[in-house]
RNA sequence: GGAGCAGUGGCUGAGCGGCUGAAAGCGACGGUCUUGAAAACCGUUGUGCCUACGGGCACCGGGGGUUCGAAUCCCUCCUGCUCCGCCA
């Protein structure tokens, strides 16, 4: 969310964000209902003023009078009744247009409509040249046995799988070799809960707008589609003392997603499903652009340094405007190298919001210098995503005779075993 | 599911119709002391909004009501705790 004064005063420059990250807002409705609203409250707060005088003058009052007084009062409740009216309709407009405002991205965010226009700001490792044919994960998988599509579907429908056997270790492995990674930095580890709240959904961003990507159960909590909803929200409604910032957590939940609107697309394989586990890494900060920024370079650097343990290729892209969220004033994606989609595909998402969901969830801390209370920054990056991770790394590390040479850092995880071979 | 109790400032916790925006303790911040730190002592310290910068208003879980006046009384909802039942 943003500080309504900063709309008040530069509407043109939120205007323009909404154009740019291609969301409609009506900015001019909002200032007016702005207006009309803080009107209202302020000829409230005046006859609060008066009552509150007229009111503690009664008890002195001669018993002539005081009948007078009360009269006053009878009078100054029914226009305090009138404005009262006024602001309960004006309040809820207020409230849903100002979640709609979105935050305008960084001056080093690129101009861009969607995905296409990401700009490459680098690129790391060497793609594999094979000397035979490779396959793709899909038939690797089922030829290994590590993976069962079709009963996922039978089961559960499309965009659902088992993954059975070496698969499920492999996939265990790569989610605790995520954690462990990140535990050596200090993170925290959390296993958060994933059925929210609509509130901590909207507290997050994600609300209003991706209802239709998210599951919704009968007792209205929506499963998450990821950890960084409650990780981010843990300390909502919260003023934390500047002393304990940074905050930073890793992740490990399941992840639900409805892909609505992706219908016929990556249907194929693991890339695109409902529901995966995810290893999240999210921070929490002081209200200091530039520690976000260090911060955020932390967590892109982090990621980076789980791709290249397990020696996957990858770049980083800058995401441009047209391809942002609502509050992310950037967002780095990283791409990993997948054969069989003969591309980068994205594994992992490295948002920063400044005080946009901090604001959503009023989630503060003490300034000890101003001893003002101030809004939190918050960012957050995929540290592992499986079984999606899983399509480089059973594409890459293929052998000629179909077997899966287990990347070293994993083996520890996978009891030693160094290969993943038909039985 | 049944019965009971409770929700107050960053935290713990008093208050139970006007004298209370709220005691006390803890924490935090500033100071004295110290080579430094700790301890001790002194002081400051709720949040949000509006402002003609003098102030004003709201907030004691949410909403509604009683009253000239409510943190305090009533209704309702939510949340937590305890006991019983049920399940594992």
């Amino acid at each position: 969310m943003i500080d309504i004064k900063e709309i008040r005063e530069n509407p043109e420059r939120f205007k323009k964000a909404a154009a740019d990250k291609h969301f409609n807002v009506d900015i001019d409705k909002l200032i007016e209902i702005d207006s009309k609203l803080k009107d209202a409250k302020q000829k409230l707060q005046d006859i609060l003023t008066e009552k509150n005088k007229v009111g503690k003058e009664i008890p002195k009052l001669p018993d002539a009078e005081k009948q007078k007084a009360i009269e006053t009062l009878a009078q100054l409740k029914q226009q305090e009744q009138d404005y009262n009216e006024t602001t309960k309709n004006l309040q809820p407009q207020f409230d849903a247009l100002m979640l709609e405002v979105p935050q305008p991205a960084d001056d080093d965010v690129p101009l861009g409509k969607d995905d296409t226009e990401n700009v490459e700001i680098k690129k790391v490792g060497e793609i594999r040249k094979f000397d035979f044919e490779p396959q793709d994960h899909v038939r690797l998988g089922l030829a290994l046995d590590i993976m069962d599509i079709e009963r996922g579907v039978k089961l559960a429908g499309a965009r659902n799988y088992f993954l059975k056997g070496d698969g499920a270790m492999l996939h265990w492995a790569v989610l605790r070799f995520a954690v462990d990674f990140m535990v050596a930095k200090g993170y925290t580890p959390m296993s958060p809960p994933m059925l929210m709240k609509y509130e901590t959904m909207t507290g997050t961003g994600y609300y209003p707008g991706s209802e239709e990507q998210t599951y919704r159960t009968l007792d209205e909590l929506s499963l998450a589609g990821t950890a960084e909803v409650p990780v981010t929200a843990y300390y909502k409604d919260e003023i934390l003392l500047a002393g304990d910032l940074p905050k930073k957590f890793v992740a490990l939940s399941t992840c639900f997603r409805r892909e609505a609107g992706a219908a016929g697309k990556d249907t194929y394989g693991l890339y695109r499903i409902h529901q995966f586990d995810k290893v999240e890494q999210v921070i929490i900060c002081k209200n200091d652009i530039e520690e976000s920024k260090k911060l955020h370079a932390e967590i892109l650097a982090n990621s980076e340094g789980v791709l290249q343990a397990l020696e996957l290729p990858y770049r980083v892209v800058n995401v441009c405007t047209g391809d942002l969220g609502r509050g992310q004033v950037q967002k780095f994606d990283i791409e990993t190298w997948m054969p069989s989609r003969k591309n980068y595909g994205e594994t992992h998402s490295a948002s920063r919001f400044y005080e946009f969901q901090a604001r959503r969830l009023n989630l503060r801390y003490k300034d000890p210098k101003t001893k003002k209370n101030l809004f939190c920054h918050t960012m957050n990056n995929t540290v592992i995503a499986s079984p999606r991770i899983l399509i480089p790394i059973l594409e890459l590390y293929q052998t000629k005779d179909g077997s899966i040479t287990i990347p070293k850092v994993l083996r520890p995880y996978m009891n030693g075993k160094e290969k993943i071979a038909r039985s």
